[in-house]
DNA sequence: ACCTGAACACCGTTCAAGT
DNA sequence: ACCTGAACACCGTTCAAGT
């Protein structure tokens, strides 16, 4: 499953590079998966793993304070691994982290409604961000820097666009995800 | 690009059975589109073009009443054609159609970070309901009562999820989409 | 400009046969 | 149980050649 990660981060995860990868014949990957979105899943499940969940219980901390530690980790983890993210999105509620990961938030939040509102922020936040990566990241001033020449349009026709374009280029910074996800924390 | 819609939504869009349901050869599509991944995004702009923009300027209505109608059109039109939403996600912003939502964005909320929060949560939650669908959409009540048999958890590891059975059995739902867009625009 | 026919370099999956 | 070798039924893309 390491070796799978690493192929998708490449963008070239196929049955046959993960067997000659591991050093086996394609079809006796299928000893240990039924098929090849099986392996996507479990890799998916494996790397929502890699977030820290015992953020989500930390002691000492507000309830808001424990989501946003463990959004911030969970979304550094998955920006990390682009390429996996389609299949987080999928396997949002299956797999059996994901399970534990909605028990801490429902903890957190006293109606089951604002947890699930948290869930949608997260994801489509961290899904928008992967999607116009190719690989692992560049540093984020690298990213808003190439943004910000990137997303030119014509001020005639898209003035507010033009006019914003320095907030627009940071739209996936560190600091938009976590303002995002306070201002939805704190409706009343 | 109808025939091509029509094969997402079929879960068997390759160039070969596009070509072969417009009366072409493979190789003829590249005088159209230079690859696969061109075609997709071209059908993503389209789709994403057939929900009413005209909401978003609508006279007589508020800012957040526009956003909604206009998120709720979207919601629809995109669900329809479940395939097809990881392809908007990817041209979220690239796209003509997508300048112009965004354009329509900025102009009803003041702060531009508060309509990226906007895209977020709704292409989120189109992108999360869309994953679980295969094809076109069975109505939303029975999708519910689906899921409120497929979602049972052991109620000693996951009490809390145990019981809000009912409330995320209907985290699909248009109520709780318009629940959650309604706490995200009401934030102080 | 648009299209065909044919090829190239791939895929996922299955399955008899081996250990 | 686990693996190989070989096959089956596909892919996207390219390109000479035709109109």
């Amino acid at each position: 499953m390491d070796a799978a990660l690493e192929l998708m981060d490449e963008g070239a995860l196929t049955m046959r590079a993960l067997a000659s990868r591991v050093g086996l014949t394609p079809g006796a990957l299928y000893t240990y998966f039924p098929d090849r979105a099986a392996l996507v899943s479990a890799v998916a499940d494996r790397l929502l793993a890699e977030a820290d969940l015992t953020l989500l219980d930390a002691p000492g901390l507000s309830p808001h304070d424990r989501i946003e530690s463990f959004a911030l980790a969970l979304r550094e983890v998955l920006l990390r691994h682009p390429a996996a993210v389609p299949a987080i999105l999928g396997a949002a509620f299956s797999g059996p982290t994901a399970l534990h990961v909605g028990e801490s938030l429902l903890r957190e939040l006293s109606d089951p409604r604002a947890s699930y509102t948290v869930m949608v922020y997260v994801l489509g936040a961290i899904a928008l961000e992967a999607a116009e990566l190719e690989g692992p990241p560049p540093p984020e001033e690298e990213r808003i820097a190439l943004r910000r020449t990137y997303l030119v349009v014509d001020p005639e026709a898209f003035p507010l666009t033009h006019a914003a374009n320095d907030v627009i280029a940071a739209y996936i910074s560190t600091d938009q995800f976590r303002w995002g996800l306070r201002r939805l924390l704190s409706a009343p």
